[in-house]
DNA sequence: CGAGCGCTGTAACCCCGCCCACAGCAGCCA
DNA sequence: TGGCTGCTGTGGGCGGGGTTACAGCGCTCG
């Protein structure tokens, strides 16, 4: 398993050499193809995960079969920690949006760890601030943004994480469907189609499989 | 200062009492009236805080002055926590609903405390966890649900952690105006209190100032 | 290499909930 | 004790966006 994403995350950064080693032995691979699933909501989990390579994206469903996406994790994140903190089922469902390897860590490997060294819980309790102003942010968009406004954003972050200089602006290859991408805003399949149809007419975005080219961030931003 | 409710709060559950009372010194007492707010967004912040008694909502504000709460707390339950792990300003401001007093701790003196007591940033993670997995809800609710059932969603919330048993049913003292109760909940005042009129009108509810009798648990439950 | 399926694009319809407007009404300060 | 201010109740208009319904269209797989 390439270890070097893993060596660079902020998680394992302050550790040791000798120290590291001993955990990547209690590393478990994971490799997932596109549409599989990590875990679902409702069982019960154990371990912590890595993404070493690829995209995962956390969701949930209502009752009636309608799915809303938590967030997109790409290479260096980690998700499913949760379940370590909060002896409660897991409530999202992680899914591979394209080829996936991840490397899991038990709960009692991670507890291990944090006994003999406070500095990777406090890495921990990061990781979770973060992710907590980022759902407070989405919450915040929901309320107070109207569709168009939110995918404009979601592109944008998106372009943050993923995002690679081209020729004529920022290629995201987010490799989500319209759909997906709808879930992730809270809002439908049309209405996420009409607001991309109407950025790709002002000039501020071109459309491509699975991917977006970003043309003109500032007007993007505007929104 | 009435310790007892901080004695009692999960993260200090697990230290002897000699550490317990070397901690309490180090704690500050502040004490507010409705309205009076402990920070601010874009405020920085070094201290976490301990609710002793009262409420205080946590909540952002648009550009445009609209306003939307990520929370309501009450005694035991603390905040502000974020701005320990993650040195960003403050991304919410904090205000009492009623009077309270809060205790709050510095952040280099929680750092210390983690050092020598690895349960202690555990009970952290736990309180991080359980806090990004409530968000997490309300984003679904959002997206799900429309502003009749989130409405119900809220009261059962609170009548869950502030709700007495009364002669008729359980009297819940939110001490919310319709605004903030519609804050909560991402929507407009007008439709939260259609929604409350409606409630009322099918005998599930009684209004009282800044307070609610909930009549019917059951019915109130499946919306 | 053709059939079928999953994804994208577009249009019509309609309803939920926001905005606006105003009417009690209670507490609070002068 | 009378106004003023902040909160609650209610009605109407209208617009964003969900829902439904199809029509292209490219990929995959038989």
């Amino acid at each position: 398993m390439d270890i070097e994403v893993l060596r660079r995350a902020p998680l394992f950064a302050s550790l040791g050499d000798d120290v590291f080693a001993a955990l990547t032995d209690e590393l478990t691979e994971v490799d997932l193809s596109r549409g599989a699933s990590v875990f679902r909501e409702g069982d019960q989990g154990d371990q912590l995960y890595f993404i070493v390579s690829g995209k995962i994206k956390l969701g949930r469903s209502a009752p009636d079969g309608r799915e809303n996406l938590l967030a997109i994790l790409g290479p260096g994140e980690l998700f499913g920690e949760m379940a370590l903190f909060d002896p409660s089922p897991r409530t999202a469902t992680a899914t591979a949006v394209s080829e996936t390897r991840l490397a899991g860590l038990r709960h009692e490997n991670l507890r291990a760890l944090i006994e003999t060294r406070p500095e990777v819980s406090v890495q921990l309790l990061q990781a979770l601030a973060r992710r907590l102003r980022r759902t407070n942010e989405s919450l915040a968009d929901l309320v107070f943004s109207d569709v168009p406004g939110r995918v404009a954003k979601a592109l944008l972050d998106l372009a943050d994480r993923f995002g690679r200089p081209a020729t004529d602006g920022i290629l995201v290859a987010h490799e989500l469907t319209q759909e997906e991408l709808a879930q992730l805003v809270g809002a439908s399949r049309e209405t996420v189609n009409k607001a991309l149809a109407e950025f790709v007419q002002r000039g501020w975005l071109r459309l491509e499989a699975r991917a977006v080219v970003i043309l003109d961030v500032q007007r993007l931003r505007q929104r």
